[in-house]
DNA sequence: CAGGCGTATGACGAAATTGTGACGATTCGG
DNA sequence: CCGAATCGTCACAATTTCGTCATACGCCTG
């Protein structure tokens, strides 16, 4: 599904439970993690590391989150890095504190795995750039719309369809084997037929009208699309 | 932009903690602020002070913030001031904004001063100019008073049928798929199936009359509001 | 030119997705 | 306590989309 490459999460957070917790839901979801324990050895991670996002815990042993949290965003090689805070208590005062230290959202424990994916998604969505319009020749493909246009008109492709024009037109000029494609457009597990691949093709190439010729198959590999 | 006079805010906050710390952004924002602990000073000020715009808790001792904003609203000397509710529960909204009470906008707890501050702009920006609606189509939606109108008609909508259209107006000619729109309308917490929003979506459509067939269906990804 | 191999095509049933109506639970005001 | 409004879920139907197969076609090699 996601084309982007893997994103690191580091873990602050002394209780190993909720580590654990943590690092197995977003390891499951396909992130990578790391973990300190104190704020010191968080502080040195974060610094080495460079990971693209923080979970914090608020009450750490010897130096507070807050204190981490203050470090992190004023220095420049970390404060780029979204933080999630973890905090215990339910006062107000402490998250307005941590989103006022820095932090760019908040969990109070006890907390649902569930909710913390969805924050920190949240939070990494807002820091991406929106997906620009792919073009190739006289084909237009807009990720965010959904969308893709010949000669300014529209064309209307399926789920799949889509997902295979854009990889090609993504990697324009350079030939996609048909496990390849599958494994971009289908998803790893897929358990499909390679011989699949070439009805899709077709149906794309039908759909493309003229445009279509610019899927050329490259026999004994696969298939590409011509560039300009 | 009104270089005449310094603006004063009064803050109506019976937690000295979140009182001072909006005081404190207040005033490094340029804003004078005054303050008030309970509904009956917080309405003596409102009237001896005239001040350009209120931040009101909705949880006040004694008088609840909902009394506090109708009986402001009703009184000719300050029904004219702005009023920034700040509120616990994301489920008051509704009632405080557009219907009853009259409140220009609200802030959910906690919230960032950055947040605060910026809503307050934007809601004396309003002042000066008529509007900030959003259109889509025949579709008009005002924010701040939960207000829908097609082709100029009022079109009663609930809560969540609100939140819904106002994320798709939003995001205008972007496909929106399930689990976005649940993170967006129904918050982080919920454990709503996904199919929920079809449930929603028809409901919406329906209200919306011949305008609901904005809303269009991408089929294996989610929905979208046509543009122009 | 024939044969072999890989690809294109058309058709078809299976599977997935969405629209729709209905129902029960809950809330809120009277 | 009742009735209205709102909301989440479900079952079912309508429709679209998908995967596979059988077959036809085309390219390459010998």
């Amino acid at each position: 599904m996601d084309t982007a490459s893997v994103r690191k999460i580091l873990i602050i957070e002394d209780e190993s439970d909720v580590a654990d917790l943590l690092a197995l839901n977003l390891r499951k979801a396909g992130f990578k993690t790391s973990a300190a324990v104190d704020g010191a050895s968080g502080l040195q991670k974060a610094r080495d590391d460079r990971p693209d996002f923080i979970i914090l815990d608020l009450m750490l042993p010897k130096m507070s989150g807050l204190e981490v949290c203050k470090i992190l965003k004023s220095d420049t090689a970390t404060s780029a890095i979204p933080i999630l805070m973890l905090t215990a208590k339910a006062e107000e005062i402490d998250r307005i504190v941590g989103l006022e230290f820095g932090a760019d959202d908040y969990v109070t424990k006890p907390f649902s795995p569930r909710e913390v994916m969805l924050r920190i998604r949240a939070v990494l969505r807002r820091g991406e750039k929106p997906e620009e319009t792919l073009r190739a020749g006289s084909i237009s493909v807009d990720p965010a719309r959904h969308q893709v246009r010949v000669n300014g008109k529209l064309v209307h492709l399926t789920s799949l369809e889509f997902k295979l024009l854009r990889t090609l037109v993504q990697r324009r000029g350079r030939v996609q084997d048909r496990d390849r494609l599958l494994n971009e457009v289908w998803g790893y597990e897929s358990v499909i037929d390679t011989r699949t691949v070439d009805t899709h093709v077709r149906r794309l190439r039908e759909k493309l009208g003229k445009a279509g010729d610019a899927i050329e198959t490259v026999r004994g590999f696969g298939y590409r699309l011509r560039e300009n």
